[in-house]
This record gives C-alpha cells, structure tokens and sequence, in this order.
DNA sequence: AATACCCACAACCGCATCTTT
DNA sequence: CAAAGATGCGGTTGTGGGTAT
C-alpha cells in the first residue's frame, strides 16, 4: 500500500519535475514504487503523484495543443461507441492523455451532448430517424474464418454475432456471447483512398485496423484477434432477436461512425 | 479598483484489476 | 489459492487565471 504519510501534496515545482524526468531519464517508466527511493529527498511524493504527473504533463510526446477539429470529432465518436473510457479513447488520439480528453469533454462537450440530446428527447416521434435494422445471423468462427483473414484489407459494415468456441450462443453463466464487427466480405478497400459508409467518409484513424485495435483492447482474450465487444449481462437475451432488440443503440452507433 | 463568478485543467482519491509472493 | 502489493482508471475536487459587474 502507498505509505502517504509526510508526502507532498499540491501542485508541483520546477524543481519536482526536474527530479521525476531525471529519474525517468535513468531508469525509464514503471517502477513507480522505487522512486520515493531512488530520486532522492527531493522528490518527496508518493507513486501515484509521480506516476501521474509524468503521463499527464512530463511525457515528451504530449500534444498540449487545442483540440482540433477532427480530434473533437473522433472524441465524439469514440464516446458515443465506448463511453467514458477514457484511455481507450485517448490511444485513438496521438500525444492526447486520458485526462486532458476527459476533462475536454467535461468542460466543453458534456454540455452540447446533453442539450443535443434534449433536444431529441423533445422532437416529435415521427420526426425521428427511421433505423433500417438488419437482424444478426449466427454464425461460427469456422465459418467466418475468410472475413478473419482479411482484417487488414476492409473495414466495418455489419454487425454479426459470434458463437463461442464449441460453436454454440451462450447457454449458462460462463459461457459469454461476444458481439463481432466483421469486415465486408470480397471488398478490398486497401487500395481507395478513404473508406466511405453511406455518405460519410470514416476518418482515418478509425479505419478497420483502428476498429480491430479497439475490439482486442475491449476484449482480447474471448474472441483472440478479431473485434469484439463483449456483451456483459448476456443471460438476459435468451433468443438473438432479444439481444439484437436490446441492443439497437449500440449498433446504431456502429452505423454512425 | 475590488469583488464575484466562471472556466479550464492539474491533481487527488477511491476502487478495480493485475501481478507477485 | 489467498493475501499483499503495484498499477491503472474514472470521478471528483482544488486552484489559478480570465472576465463580468
């Protein structure tokens, strides 16, 4: 456990970080519980201040810009599928931490979400987009072994269900359901320019290999190297038309990136 | 000029998860 | 296998600077 008694709290001085880039110079990352003893007097911090205050201000590779643009737009997108994960979302962003996206969008998107929202909580029904829903079809990982193959070549465009392993959806507790987003089947998009869904380009940095990247971050050890989102609370959906139903949300957000 | 208020962001805290013993 | 320790994450708070009154 952190031994806090008697370690500086408050902002730190030009002096502490001098110390903490010279102890990250010479012993690299990690490791944080050994800096109170090997940096010296000088650095009278706990681990977590330290670990902190690197990743968040001392990096090197910190982009401490304004938020462009496309990154406000990728963080909106990012949320929108993943919610307040915040260091999900900030991997997709280059030299970004998980603090400054968060407290980005606590200062100046929270509010526009929330009102955007209300304001689609206010508009009549009939005025609501209509979803074109398309209902999953099971399908084993044997059978879709083409479309693993070929992750690197396409990118997202319709949702499917996975089994497990022995084949079969989910029957019990321990069994988990995992929700895939293959790749379009034959369509070899490596050599266009930008992929497109619909109308709207997909940015570059959401590309399939983003996507596939994601999915392995969420879950990695249930579906290996495909994308996957494990659906918690699976035993709620007996049949896949209750599953795909309760989910509409979450797929629609797939259809919007 | 003084004060109040708001905003942005650095830093802290508690908890969950992972690793080591 | 359990306990302890280490690490990482998200929510929240504190504070300094800018702006309005």
């Amino acid at each position: 456990m952190d031994n806090t008694i008697g370690v500086k709290k408050g902002a730190w001085t030009y002096e502490e970080d001098n110390l903490l880039k010279a102890y990250i110079n010479k012993y690299g990352e990690g490791k944080w519980h050994l800096i109170p003893q090997r940096a010296g007097s000088g650095l009278n911090r706990c681990r977590k201040s330290c670990r902190l205050r690197w990743i968040n201000y001392l990096k090197p590779n910190i982009n401490r810009k304004s938020f462009s643009e496309d990154e406000v737009d990728m963080i909106l997108r990012l949320h929108k599928l993943l919610g307040n994960r915040w260091s999900l979302i900030a991997g997709r962003l280059p030299g970004r931490t998980a603090n400054s996206v968060k407290n980005y969008w606590n200062t100046h998107l929270l509010k526009k979400v929330v009102s955007k929202q209300e304001e689609e909580k206010e508009k009549p029904m009939e005025t609501m987009k209509a979803h074109q829903v398309i209902k999953p079809r099971p399908i084993t990982f044997s059978t879709q072994s083409s479309w693993l193959n070929v992750k690197h070549n396409n990118f997202v465009t319709q949702p499917l269900l996975a089994s497990n392993n022995d084949g079969c959806f989910p029957r019990d507790r321990d069994d988990k359901m995992t929700m895939v987003v293959p790749n379009q089947i034959g369509k070899d998009c490596a050599s266009s320019s930008q992929p497109i869904l619909g109308n709207v380009p997909i940015p570059c940095t959401m590309w399939s290999e983003s996507l596939w990247n994601l999915g392995e971050q969420v879950d990695s050890e249930i579906i290996g190297s495909s994308s996957s989102l494990q659906v918690e609370n699976y035993e709620e959906f007996s049949i896949v038309d209750d599953f795909w139903d309760f989910n509409i949300c979450d797929y629609d957000s797939l259809w919007d990136l």
